[in-house]
DNA sequence: GGCAAATTCATACTTTTGGCCGATGTTTTT
DNA sequence: AAAAACATCGGCCAAAAGTATGAATTTGCC
């Protein structure tokens, strides 16, 4: 960002000097001040271009495949994690609604409301995706 | 296309228009040509960030490095899914909301909806936690 | 027994998602 | 030029998810 900045500035600099340049030509005095416009329009327009695709980059998606995953417990217990809420927090990485967990763990829907709350907290997101997102970042889930 | 040269053409009008008003406009006349400068930089600048943005559509780039992980575009392909609606995807596996989402590719919200409705009915799933497991194991993400 | 942590549940409210329509404009293909 | 695929947006309604608060139980442990 800083070298975009930069690269805008002395393009800036490069322009006011080529339009002073100008002014104080001979030649080009005679030109009328359509043309002068002519020149700054084009030049904008392709400085904004630049500047909107620069802007519009992807980023590039490199994903290294790490090695088998193993369940480390201290991680657990560091995060305060309790065997309840990790289950919970599994089978919401499996893709099931707090319905559907509700009924696989035998407890009320109002209880996978609170043990994913609380698992949010821990892990310090707001939602069920970027909590298994993070799950997946500390190797809590393969 | 077609709005898009209507448009331009009306922006251009427009200021071609006001560029004659300050031409005969009494208080404007002491203005230095600079002034005059810096609003049709101002404008073009607008005009090409907007044209920019618009023809840097995404190619969907993987870099294969190390234990790869490589998207095949085939499997898009079968799927049927989009490049805007893979854009999508991705940014739900990363946890964003929808409206997120919609901030950073500059689209409204109704268009998210109907993108990941779109991918839910192609990776046949109906939540989006569902569909970023699917497509994990599809690998079409990492 | 008693305490702390964990588990369970409820109610009420807000926000987010998803389903289902339809609509318009753009891009690519044929 | 016509057709098909893609992208954009909107409204409406229902379902799911998340927040906040409080409370009753169970369980493991000293």
């Amino acid at each position: 960002m800083r070298k975009t900045i930069i690269i805008y500035g002395l393009a800036m600099a490069a322009l006011i000097a080529l339009l002073k340049y100008l002014e104080y030509s001979y030649f080009i005095r005679e030109l009328s001040i359509d043309i002068y416009i002519g020149i700054v329009a084009v030049t904008f327009v392709a400085l904004g271009i630049w500047v909107g695709m620069r802007f519009t980059r992807v980023k590039t998606v490199v994903v290294t495949e790490g090695p088998i995953f193993e369940l480390d417990p201290a991680k657990l217990k560091d995060l305060g994690i309790s065997p309840r809420e990790y289950e919970v927090l599994r089978l919401i990485s499996e893709g099931f609604s707090n319905q559907e967990i509700s009924e696989k763990l035998f407890i009320s829907l109002s209880t996978v409301k609170t043990h994913s709350a609380n698992l949010f907290l821990k892990l310090d997101v707001s939602r069920r995706t970027q909590a298994v997102q993070k799950a997946r970042e500390l190797r809590l889930i393969g």
